[in-house]
DNA sequence: ATATGTTTGTTTTGCAACCAAACAAAATAG
DNA sequence: CTATTTTGTTTGGTTGCAAAACAAACATAT
């Protein structure tokens, strides 16, 4: 691509991500934001408008922040442009997820397994019937740009699926079957589940601008993904960001993985529930146990407070090593975290320097349909980083598969 | 900056970067390794010859790769264009190097304070004196860039030294002091000695393509440097990638953080002598251990065996999380490393999955110029990247000059 | 010696993107 | 109604790069 074109389509796609994150800005408004001249701002959005990217909106002139001067034109994303598929697998449940091309959730469904651990073959034909139902809702067929799939598990290069536990696969040619049964649907990568919960809240408006943070996704084991510099951290092979299977001690309350010590031995669900089985009490669910734990038990209080000393050693870590902003916590254990209030904190600065400062913990709700957006939100970055601020993003951005 | 300009800009930062890392390129060598064209090339060419950064050179034609066509005309960057100076203050020792534009170690001085410990005044006084003594050698006095400096301690945004353990130095304004002191010698930065040795090695030609890495400084304290993603990694507040502080365990063998079962209480050299001190025996250094070591002492071996360990699940640590190809190991502890031969690389593997490439484990000499070499070498590097490759620099590089 | 082929480096022409400045349009304030 | 402010558009100018033609330098074959 010649130079000039190349910075025009940077310019393009800088366009395109502060009308994401700003939802409705004027061509002044874009000016200044990319540090552009007017001029140059409203050729870009002339380029867009003609490509049906963007759209002028009638103003709702009532609460304008400025008082005087022309008021700008309006101009947002054109939320049909396009449509972004993405599905979740899990062992108990299948869900799928429509974005659409202003990054708005406009539909979702779940689909219960009759029994647990579904074969590939059940999933795909069953995902192919629920794309087919979705997408006949949606106001035009051809906007679909495709489907990416959240996997429990460690995908390798070629989109194989190399291991996911929690449904007992192993080196299952899933994108290959995926793709025979969706027709011309393009399914374009499966993702680690932990990834796709990532970038499901790095493309959250209010993180758009935190360059550095850590996401964790606590279930069955503890997945998770690095943003630093504003950048996924993705490592030599993608297979950086492990962070349930890093050694934090050397033993731990069960082996998931034959790491000894790793971190998903001490703070996932089987490690909650066998310390507690240990103790002498049983739970046959982390949900009993929290019920446990809320009337007060005096077992599961012990767990709980030996869970928030080496959760606070593994956060602090992640903090010594990367330093982030935040670290924002997933899935059903961080209802653990939750019932902590200010020891997590307290017990994670003890761990750190006093020049440190400690990242903010942010629990997330727990409706649980994290990883199925963000699998769709990786096909929507796709799109916009395409050409974009150099360095935020190459359609290899979301390589890496962890495990969760 | 207009935009055109901008792009000039980096292409020329591109050029010189090339040029550094080949050593000797003709203009189609240029033109090739960025991918423009030929007559591009040659005006940049042009420009940075007529700056003065760069020189034709007389071919030595007797080797040539290519042996049909025109011969190139062989450039190379002018090594007197500019002389950058680093120093590395010790408790023991001064350091000061000289490195010229083509990154050659022009001149190096070593003082040995008379007593250890010493003020930060007498350090500034004595640096003056040794700049003053290295200038006067040079070709140029006035290429000359300036001096940034290496501290074994925590630096905070002002440039004031915020602790330096092995110094006895606290919230001393050292940089004021060395302005100072200075006269008209510009004084850049204050840097903590573990991140100017990273500098040092990531700048080797050989290393020059290597995306992610980690770099250890192992002596009174452990320290380290993240490469991710071929950028560094500094975190929020640049507080990031203090490997030494991270809490691997609960104990360690001494706590010289205040953070217990930090990584360093672990396996620095006041750790194995503590450990080696609680076996009964006594070491007054670590050349003293490494003697007991060598020659066969069974609780030296115990120390060693142990530190390993310690050691190994450190680095699983930081391969789980950052997936880096390489680990280059630096400081007088290197040669623990180097004792332990294979076993290190064993246990290292023993705590990662399968699927997990271990990095390559590189210890260095141990001459000890790395973060003198290293804080010259920053400054090197921001000539280098001052328009650079996008992503080293700010987003906004592409729009309207409104410095002015 | 001469011709041929290959690669290098330069020159010329054209283009795309951006900026600066001037201008027209749409609102508010007095 | 006029002055002011801000928006959006238009025009002219600048810049760096690409494409293509050309000139130069060397090796080899005849």
């Amino acid at each position: 691509m010649s130079m000039p074109v190349a910075v025009r389509k940077m310019n393009e796609a800088r366009a395109l991500e502060a009308l994401f994150s700003k939802g409705i800005m004027s061509r002044a408004d874009i000016a200044r934001v990319l540090e552009l001249t007017r001029s140059t701002a409203s050729s870009i959005v002339a380029s867009l408008i003609s490509e049906g990217q963007v759209q002028e909106v009638s103003a709702d002139n009532s609460d304008r922040e400025q008082k005087t001067g022309r008021p700008g034109i309006s101009l947002r994303l054109n939320p049909d442009y396009a449509f972004y598929l993405g599905a979740d697998v899990g062992a108990k449940d299948l869900r799928l997820c429509v974005l659409d091309f202003a990054g708005t959730l406009r539909a979702e469904v779940t689909h219960r397994f009759d029994k647990p651990n579904p074969s590939s073959e059940v999933v795909s034909a069953r995902l192919a019937e629920m794309v087919e139902k979705a997408c006949a809702d949606l106001p035009d067929q051809a906007a679909v740009k495709g489907l990416n799939v959240a996997i429990p598990g460690i995908v390798d290069l070629t989109g194989d699926i190399l291991r996911a536990p929690p449904l007992n696969w192993r080196k299952v040619p899933f994108r290959e079957q995926l793709a025979k049964a969706m027709g011309e649907m393009p399914v374009h990568k499966l993702i680690n589940d932990a990834n796709a919960f990532a970038v499901a809240q790095l493309r959250r408006p209010d993180l758009i601008d935190t360059q550095d943070a850590v996401f964790l996704l606590m279930d069955d084991g503890v997945g998770g993904c690095i943003l630093s510099g504003g950048r996924l951290l993705e490592g030599t092979t993608g297979l950086a960001a492990e962070i349930g299977h890093m050694p934090i001690g050397t033993k731990g309350h069960c082996n998931l993985t034959g790491i000894h010590g790793a971190f998903e031995n001490y703070v996932s669900r089987p490690a909650i529930l066998a310390h507690y089985a240990n103790l002498g009490r049983q739970a046959t669910s982390l949900t009993a146990f929290l019920a446990a734990l809320d009337q007060g038990d005096a077992a599961a209080q012990k767990v709980l407070s030996v869970w928030t000393q080496d959760f606070a050693r593994g956060l602090a870590i992640l903090t010594t090593l990367l330093n982030p902003a935040r670290i924002v916590i997933g899935g059903r254990v961080a209802e653990m975290a939750r019932r902590t209030e200010g020891d997590l904190l307290g017990a994670l600065r003890d761990h750190l320097l006093e020049e440190t400062p400690p990242p903010v913990l942010e629990l997330t709700g727990t409706s649980g349909e994290g990883p199925a957006v963000g699998a769709a939100m990786t096909l929507h970055h796709q799109h916009f980083a395409q050409f974009g601020p150099l360095g935020s993003g190459r359609p290899e951005l979301l390589g890496a598969d962890h495990s969760a």
